[in-house]
DNA sequence: CCTTGACCTGGAGTAAGCTCCAGGTGTTAA
DNA sequence: TTAACACCTGGAGCTTACTCCAGGTCAAGG
């Protein structure tokens, strides 16, 4: 599939799409003989991926750093599970604090 | 109360408190006779409000316009609250993403 | 009085995450 | 074959929200 079908489908502008790839988020993206990105149904999981995990906000260095284990092989599984707990807590962490002030924005609201 | 008390106790620097009033984000600080800070009981009320709201993520431009009104008076009250609806129809939506983004968390943790 | 530490200002610098641009190449449809 | 459009690269620019700095002033203890 082609950076522009990629780019329509999953509502990512293909500038963001090429500086994933840049940055080591797509390391697997192809190219055919005239330099053309080629993306896998792979490299379509991995961009539904980044972008639920870009949506919930977890850093683009961890992303990365997790991407880089998955191409390590086998032996970074555990460091790979060690990661996702890890933001999986902050993030949680994230969303309580926001509850608090949903909360009090709801009774304000209510106030008002 | 002086601007290092009030950065220790809501744990925000003397650089980003400053920075708040230089954009409208505190308006009614006063200023002793050298000139310095004295913040009132009001203006600590509205600390802990902008640090809540902050850390939910809301933009400083969105409090910005929320506090211009505050200024302006009782006439403003319907826009503040629409502005307070918005803000949080947003979060709530923000934090549904999350909550997709935390499941998927939970699910590949549980399977790796 | 003097020192030391907190405070002041205006302006520049930083970090994250894109976003845009110029100048060029590939491709497809009339 | 020739427009028109999607694609390419490297690098610069942008936005948000701070954060830091230089050069100076104020104030409280010894």
């Amino acid at each position: 599939m082609k950076i522009g079908e990629v780019s329509e489908q999953y509502a990512i502008s293909v500038d963001t799409l090429r500086y994933y790839e840049r940055i080591g988020l797509l390391p697997t993206v192809r190219r055919n003989q005239g330099g053309i990105r080629d993306f896998s149904e792979m490299d379509l999981k991995r961009v539904e991926f980044i972008k639920c995990m870009r949506s919930a906000g977890l850093p683009i260095e961890v992303l990365i750093e997790y991407i880089r284990l998955v191409q390590h092989g086998d032996e970074t599984i555990e460091a790979r599970k060690q990661i996702l707990i890890e933001q999986r807590d902050q993030l949680a962490a994230r969303m309580a604090e926001m509850q608090k002030t949903l909360d009090l924005l709801d009774y304000k609201i209510e106030v008002y």
